[in-house]
DNA sequence: TTAAACTTTCAGAAATTACTGAAACTTCAG
DNA sequence: CTGAAGTTTCAGTAATTTCTGAAAGTTTAA
């Protein structure tokens, strides 16, 4: 497995941006090594293409699995167990979209929703609830909107997008239809 | 600067989700107890409150003002600079928003645009560029998007998000209505 | 000017996170 | 069964990131 170099900077790419989007290097040039290779990769190939070990391929790939975004083949004739991207690149960005919602909103929602049970004891517990009820809202809102973008196809998306007016006119405009 | 628990709780939670929401443990603290209490504090009061050293504090108001999250003020008779959060809630969100967007998507689009500029190679870099094609294809799509959402106002958010029905059923009424 | 009050910087220490490689485990063909 | 071919686990090490605290820098009142 040997990479040109346009390819072998698309993987260090992905491997330096792994940790901002979410996991490390290595799972960041493991999964741009499968996605910008057509044929599914064995353990061993990948570790030999970026030159990490064995073990640490392991684990990468159970990350992968953990936000659901490689699937496992087998090639007949064969034990070795073979990776490649799983869903098409609008169904990637959904994942890794809804599972960084897990990880970063979810978690502040629910403490937000805790902690606004209660009733705030004095002055500057009530200034807090204002703040976190402002925050939990906002959230809320982002959440649901992120679902419903989500539910869209991106050719959908393009279209509404190619309209050129944006989404603030067609809010005008239904206003205006309704009124 | 004696936190209650319920603020405590809080801003220690801001402090674990840091790291997932682009900045350091204390960073994240920092800026939620800026965000959780009214009056703005010194950078001494932070230190004290989160019990950390007043030069992290320095580094930490630096860190929030490249994200521009934080603003400087100042009270008659001390020459000590006070902080608190600028701008709205909703602010807030979309420059977390936009910065993150900068540091984790333009990097990525920029490299995807040089590669596609040169001719593939041979059959396995057709494919790579396919594969960048359609990442880098998608990546301004969900840019534009970003950006019109975050041109709206919360409350156009969700008046639209009330209507009940969900951005595909507005572009199918648009659909109809240009039919 | 001076010096007090404050802020910033940064080298080194501490804490955290990632990686290796060897051992344990699993699966399956013969 | 057995052992070859594979995968997973994890203790220890390496790399990276964060934090401290002391020194250097800045600002301003007198």
């Amino acid at each position: 497995m040997i990479l040109t170099s346009k390819i072998e900077s698309f993987v260090m790419h992905c491997g330096e941006m792994g940790s901002r989007w979410g996991f490390n290097r290595t799972v960041g040039q493991m999964y741009g090594l499968l996605i910008i290779l057509e044929e599914p990769l064995s353990a061993i190939q990948i570790s030999e293409a970026l030159k990490i070990s064995r073990g640490n391929v392991s684990m990468g790939i159970k990350e992968l699995q953990s936000w659901r975004l490689v699937q496992v083949q087998h090639k007949p004739k064969d034990r070795k167990e073979y990776y490649s991207p799983a869903g098409s690149i609008w169904e990637m960005a959904t994942r890794v979209f809804e599972e960084r919602r897990k990880r970063e909103v979810d978690p502040t929602l629910s403490l937000l929703r805790d902690n606004l049970l209660n009733e705030p004891a004095n002055q500057q517990e009530e200034y807090a609830q204002k703040q976190m009820h402002e925050i939990h809202d906002l959230l809320e809102t982002i959440t649901h909107w992120a679902g419903e973008l989500q539910s869209m196809s991106p050719d959908n998306l393009n279209t509404l997008m190619k309209l050129g007016s944006g989404v603030s006119k067609i809010l005008n405009f239904k206003d205006k239809l309704i009124n």
